[in-house]
RNA sequence: GGGCGAUUAGCUCAGCUGGUUCAGAGCACCUGCCUUACAAGCAGGGGGUCACUAGUUCGAAUCUAGUAUCGCCCA
């Protein structure tokens, strides 16, 4: 045999991800097919494979794969998103290590350098996915700041400015002081941290009275500019109206009254700094508060702080300390643990801090997106995040979408003479048309307009993804877009439901009526055997394209999805990929021993292949059924086991066997046929899952014509299932493997022939497949005869007795032994049989057809005990 | 604090509207095999009071309520 016998990957993916691509298999343009449509998720241009793509994107290509074999114009269009904040992160990196210093550099100047970045260093994940196999339309990669791409964004932001839906306003929001810029909420992380709560006594204007309040961020006391009570609170009831001074700076403030502050907390006494925590800003905008801002944009403290000017906050946090310690303020200091906001970009903590942004409405969008979700017009798999999602939707807030940064779309907002009046226009040219017109001045120029310096979140780009990258917001009568759009499943995380899928949804109404796509499948997260999130800080997460190297794409995919219930989080372990390996092997040897058969016209085709063709024929057309089925609920894991136990199980280890032809002999050419229809079949059923390998099996199998290939080739379909072929078959399974065992305990090698005796009485449904067994199980004959032979073990297959006599080999005593186990599980079947039927509001109630099974099982245990009993006799 | 979900074999999970011999699968485990496709394999085998308690029902892993534990989202 001149094939090793071990499958080896490497030389096998390459050549073919090459060949896929030169003869354009997954280039789509659009036809009279029915089309298929996925927009990959487009991950961050700084990106690098992590498992997580792995997974998602192998669920992709699985489904397009999958549609594109069954005849579909399957279309995945790929990409990547510009990631305001990651990618200017990287690039302000990059330039400090050259000795850059971003301030130091025009706004121009340093896109030159993002653009240089990115064109070098940008969406390397691509290459990464291809090695994975994923079967992209390469020629239609988009990037979320492509020139018609960033055109739509704009457009977009024109026309909700247009319609109201953008807005300009002083709001709360998450401020990342690293990265100096607005963070909206999906993007803060909270972790829990030990903190301490301080006590800290304030002294009531002009008394000798002291009032406790507990913070933790003490540091925030020189911005407070009031102290809060509950108004139900007994305790401080006498200090209604009075007047508190502030610690350290003497600034007198009010204590005021609110239901907010709980009075179980700390010493139910607040104190309330209005530009520093979003709670105090609503109690100061109640009570018509001051608010004082104490921080500088880098988060150090500033001239409103009055002392330690200059101080970053955590350090200013220690002098504050000391300082109301030094001075006689500090009450106590507890051990509290808090949670804490940080910047899921630079994981700064976050600084809740007022300030100008751009914000768009939620609330008007939010209710078709909504409604097309409960109703089932866009799915979700699974159904469970359809509660989540409701829940977030009903109380979705105003989404700020302006940045503090450059590399992203900037805002087209142009402020007429540097003042707070602006307008929003697509070009300098159309600003100025409309600001002179605005401010009613036709003598404005160029000069006089500045350009709002902020751009716009990387979200506020992507949730226009399916319809962008089909410029269906620029031309929305092109060809592309009328075509593939709406797209049919979205894979992606439940992490970024709310930030991306539910953004698409509100804007796939809102641009096109319609929904932008109809399945959501939402994969798990992938985490550690010991369940802890992958992350590149712990060190735990496998290195992708390692795992490819050492298990191969296919059985990486294997792997993978081996362990992706769908939604649950999965528990990524290296073994499992190694079962992915194993498999291909598998399938590998199977074809080394079809691929080495010769066929022979002289011979006729033994009885015992004729009815293992028969049965497997039907066991394939089920278990397509029950494929289509699965998929179509998208229960892949449970897609990949069917394949798995149909490859490894029907056709290798009970197919196979039996049509074998002995060593070196040929095989008759109507098996042989019926042999590479089978692997072929089964190569197209496992292609969507196991790319590589089926491809090179499927062109070694038969010569295949130019241009061929299985990635094109037509998904097989179902043909008539015999129901009762594949009920006989199962009884020759479980009479073989009793014979085997029999062989086990008995120690009988498989060359020693048996013979094997049926009971006439019983159903002779085994003996049309009698072949089979006297193969399988090295049998001498099957003979049928109504006594009981002596010496003998026996075994029941539903209702017929078989014997294998045994002669000197029997061991009586066991057999005896055996027999009174079986009996007794038959009574005690038996008995809670009959406490159904003796139970006559059973019979009155249940539905007949229940009934009825009942007394099937009744007849059929009492025949088996009967022929136990005689058994068991005839061995006392 | 509010909401959602989970708990089935050592591990990861199936089990749709209660009823087939319904307690399952894969892996892991145990035993025996280098049997000329495959030891990355073959054959055989053991293993669970379906988290707990109460209820509904002729009948509950499945429905209801409560308890415990865990997870996720939001504040």
């Amino acid at each position: 045999m001149d094939i090793p016998s071990k499958y080896n990957p490497l030389e096998t993916e390459e050549k073919w991800y090459q060949y896929w691509q030169e003869n354009g298999f997954f280039h789509s343009v659009p036809d009279d097919r029915e089309p298929y449509t996925i927009v990959i998720p487009p991950p961050n241009v700084t990106g690098v494979l992590h498992m997580g793509h792995m997974l998602n994107n192998t669920i992709q290509d699985i489904l397009v794969r999958r549609a594109r074999m069954q005849g579909k114009n399957a279309c995945w269009v790929p990409g990547t998103d510009h990631a305001s904040i990651a990618t200017e992160a990287r690039v302000v990196a990059k330039l400090k290590n050259d000795g850059i210093d971003k301030s130091a550099l025009s706004r121009k100047e340093f896109l030159e350098h993002a653009w240089e970045w990115k064109e070098k260093h940008g969406g390397i994940i691509l290459e990464q996915l291809k090695k994975l196999g994923a079967s992209c339309d390469w020629e239609r990669t988009a990037f979320t700041m492509d020139q018609g791409y960033s055109e739509s964004v704009i457009s977009v932001f024109i026309d909700l400015h247009k319609k109201g839906l953008i807005y300009r306003g002083v709001r709360m929001v998450n401020w990342d002081p690293q990265a100096k810029t607005a963070v909206s909420d999906e993007e803060v992380v909270y972790k829990e941290l030990n903190s301490k709560l301080y006590h800290v006594r304030y002294q009531v204007e002009g008394e000798d009275q002291w009032i406790t309040i507990a913070t933790t961020r003490p540091e925030t006391i020189l911005g407070d500019t009031a102290v809060s009570v509950n108004p139900r609170d007994n305790r401080f009831r006498h200090l209604h109206g009075k007047k508190v001074v502030i610690p350290m700076i003497n600034r007198v403030v009010p204590i005021i009254t609110d239901d907010y502050v709980d009075m179980e907390f700390g010493t139910g006494a607040l104190k309330i700094t209005p530009a520093h925590d979003i709670n105090d800003y609503e109690i100061g905008v109640r009570h018509n508060l001051e608010v004082i801002d104490i921080f500088s944009d880098d988060g150090t403290l500033n001239q409103k702080a009055g002392i330690f000017i200059g101080m970053d906050r955590f350090r200013a946090r220690e002098a504050v300390v000391k300082k109301l310690t030094e001075e006689g303020y500090l009450v106590k200091v507890e051990d509290y643990i808090n949670k804490v906001g940080f910047s899921e970009r630079t994981d700064a903590a976050i600084e809740p801090r007022l300030s100008m942004q751009w914000f768009c409405r939620m609330k008007e969008m939010s209710g078709r997106a909504l409604e097309n979700v409960m109703n089932n017009n866009i799915r979700f798999h699974p159904v469970k995040f359809k509660n989540t999602y409701r829940h977030w939707m009903e109380n979705i807030k105003d989404w700020c979408i302006s940045r503090q940064l450059w590399w992203g779309h900037r805002i087209p907002a142009w402020y007429i003479g540097g003042g707070n009046d602006f307008v929003v226009a697509r070009t300098k040219d159309e600003a100025l048309q409309l600001a002179r017109k605005k401010s009613g001045n036709a003598g404005l120029v160029s000069d006089d307009l500045v350009q709002d310096e902020d751009v716009l979140d990387t979200w506020f780009s992507s949730w226009l993804w399916p319809i962008a990258v089909f410029d269906g917001i620029r031309d929305p009568g092109n060809r592309d877009y009328q075509y593939y759009y709406p797209t049919n499943d979205l894979v992606t995380a439940p992490e970024i439901l709310f930030f991306w899928v539910a953004r698409m949804i509100m804007s796939g109404y809102e641009y096109h009526g319609d929904k932008p796509f109809k399945n959501v499948y939402l994969t798990g997260i992938v985490r550690d055997k010991l369940g802890r999130k992958m992350s590149k800080s712990l060190g735990n997460s496998p290195e992708p394209l390692d795992l490819i190297k050492k298990y191969g794409a296919d059985g990486v995919r294997v792997g993978m999805l081996l362990c992706s219930p769908a939604g649950g989080d999965l528990l990524f372990d290296e073994s499992l990929t190694e079962q992915g390996r194993n498999f291909s092997n598998k399938i590998w040897n199977a074809f080394r021993l079809v691929q080495s058969w010769k066929t022979d016209d002289g011979i006729t085709q033994p009885d015992h292949s004729v009815s293992a063709i028969k049965w497997f024929d039907s066991k394939l057309n089920e278990s397509m059924v029950r494929l289509a089925r699965l998929y179509e609920h998208y229960k892949l894991s449970e897609a990949l086991m069917l394949i798995y136990k149909l490859f490894w199980d029907d056709f290798s280890s009970w197919y196979l066997e039996i049509v074998k032809p002995g060593y070196e002999k040929p095989v008759d050419v109507c098996t042989y046929n019926s042999t590479i229809g089978f692997f072929d079949s089964l190569l197209r059923l496992l292609h969507p899952i196991m790319p590589f390998i089926t491809e090179e099996l499927w062109q070694r199998l038969e010569k295949r014509g130019e241009a061929k290939s299985i990635t094109v080739a037509a998904m097989p379909r179902p043909g008539k299932v015999n129901e009762k072929l594949l009920a006989d078959f199962s009884n020759v399974m479980e009479v073989v493997s009793s014979i085997r065992t029999i062989r086990a305990e008995k120690n009988i090698p498989q060359k020693e022939p048996l013979l094997l005796k049926v009971r006439t009485s019983g159903e002779p449904d085994l003996l049309p497949m009698g072949e089979i067994i006297i193969k399988l199980a090295n049998l001498s004959g099957i003979n049928q005869s109504d006594s009981k032979p002596e010496n003998a073990v026996s075994f029941m297959v539903k209702t017929t007795e078989l014997f294998v006599p045994l002669e000197d080999k029997m061991d009586v005593g066991s057999e005896i032994a055996r027999i009174k186990k079986e009996l007794e599980y038959a009574r005690g079947f038996l008995d809670s049989v009959m406490k159904k039927l003796d139970n006559e509001r059973f019979v009155n109630s249940a539905p007949e057809q229940v009934v009825q099974n009942e007394i099937t099982k009744k007849n059929d245990a009492e025949s088996k005990i009967l022929s136990l009993q005689e058994r068991l006799r005839s061995l006392i």
